[in-house]
DNA sequence: CGCGATTTGTGCACGCCTTCACAAGCGCCT
DNA sequence: AGGCGCTTGTGAAGGCGTGCACAAATCGCG
């Protein structure tokens, strides 16, 4: 799955949370919910089946239908889901009713990329700082952003009250901008950088590398690969023999 | 997971497969512990136990242990794993030891930077081309590579055996693209690009979605705000009264 | 007003994955 | 050469997620 997880603050036992703890399986696919459903609310349709959304979601409908139960009844026996309303719904859930502010720490190669990224302020959330390492680069704009220093963080972030940092930086410096973060207040953190993150249990990390999910499609074409050889009848790669051997 | 997967040509039933067949979340851990071997053996470490590796890859040590042991036993009991031949083997497994070439669909604000990323040459993954469908960019210079023509990417494909295509496009045009990269052979499709790919069960799609990375976290944001809200005393938001109500 | 068509919500069983706990094996020290 | 400590590899148990299949519920129509 590539991407850690935290422990879910256990501190002030015996209140219970009161909130709906969705499995995490159900949360990662609300948002591909989310995106289909406002999809279908362009094209003007009021309501959808189980049957149409998960089409459009790219899942079975059986575990739509489970997933949506997991929130409470929004559908109608007989109709369907009306769209609108799940769309609410699914946005409370996820908590991207509040515009959220998002502050960015790296603006290298990638980092360039995402203070752009149009994905990002069409679903709620607002890249209000940038922030890097390299006197150079401080004082460039970006995307109408100016770069400021990373000094600047603690301040800023309070400013604006931002509590999702995004760190695109090298993998030698993500572990020190981590904790820059942390020291500020963020408590969610989004990271490209390779490696382990090490942050209190009250921090939650997500980590997307992109290499990693090139060598996951590499494997399965060397099992494809394997695969066909064998049947097909062209020369087989001498299946393992020097990797086998002991 | 946010991530697609395909079938699995069960087509000549009756042939074994002869590879190891690994469940898919050990091979989704590989690659973390490809990185972390790597990093040991820049240290200078001949030897790491599962204890060790599984901290630098951020798992469970017995979760290690039984990853490794699916692809054979390549440790030492009261000694640990040999670090260079653990690197060879799980090398061999990924199919990195072969260069793989690939292709980028889409040169703008995020395929720019995915062209220039600097992890996927350092793990054996050679971008060798760029397609765009806009004339406008054709003939830039991105990287050291000219970006052609989509139409000539059948042509490219095949000089070039390209296997595996990234795809950073808009959302608009993710589909007609993926058609043409499975028109031209190629058998592995990492998507940027938000909604469902509709392929042959043949072709493997890994989808990586960035703004439903941040919606994950931003649930996590909400999660833990309703909890401290009740014991923290202050105002708490009403519970879900709009939201619950038939 | 009742009936049938349709679709949701869910109990249940199955399979995958994780985690624990421990036997088996290896090297080192005496 | 023997014993001791350390580490791997794995059997078994538990938990989580998926998918099936069906009862419950709603709408529309006659």
């Amino acid at each position: 799955m590539s991407q850690q997880r935290q422990g879910s603050t256990p501190g002030d036992a015996g209140v219970v949370p009161a909130f709906p703890d969705l499995p995490e399986a159900t949360i990662a696919r609300l948002p591909e919910y989310l995106r289909a459903l406002h999809h279908l609310a362009e094209t003007g349709a009021e309501t959808v089946s189980s049957e149409g959304l998960a089409a459009a979601a790219g899942v079975n409908s059986a575990k739509l239908r489970k997933d949506l139960s997991h929130l409470g009844s929004y559908g109608t026996r007989g109709v369907g889901y009306d769209v609108t309303l799940l769309i609410d719904q699914v946005e409370y859930i996820l908590g991207l009713d509040k515009n959220r502010a998002v502050c960015l720490v790296g603006v290298g190669n990638l980092g360039h990329a995402l203070a752009g990224y149009a994905g990002f302020a069409s679903r709620g959330f607002r890249v209000v700082a940038l922030f890097d390492a390299d006197q150079g680069k401080v004082g460039d704009t970006v995307n109408g952003l100016v770069v400021r220093h990373i000094d600047e963080l603690p301040q800023v972030a309070a400013e604006e009250s931002i509590a999702i940092g995004v760190i695109a930086t090298p993998p030698g410096s993500a572990q020190a901008v981590a904790d820059v973060l942390v020291a500020a207040g963020v408590t969610s953190i989004l990271n490209f950088a390779p490696g382990v993150l090490s942050v209190p249990p009250n921090v939650d990390v997500r980590k997307v590398d992109l290499a990693i999910e090139l060598q996951i499609l590499s494997f399965h074409e060397h099992r494809k690969a394997s695969l066909t050889a064998l049947p097909g009848g062209r020369s087989a790669p001498a299946g393992n023999q020097e990797a086998v051997g002991s």
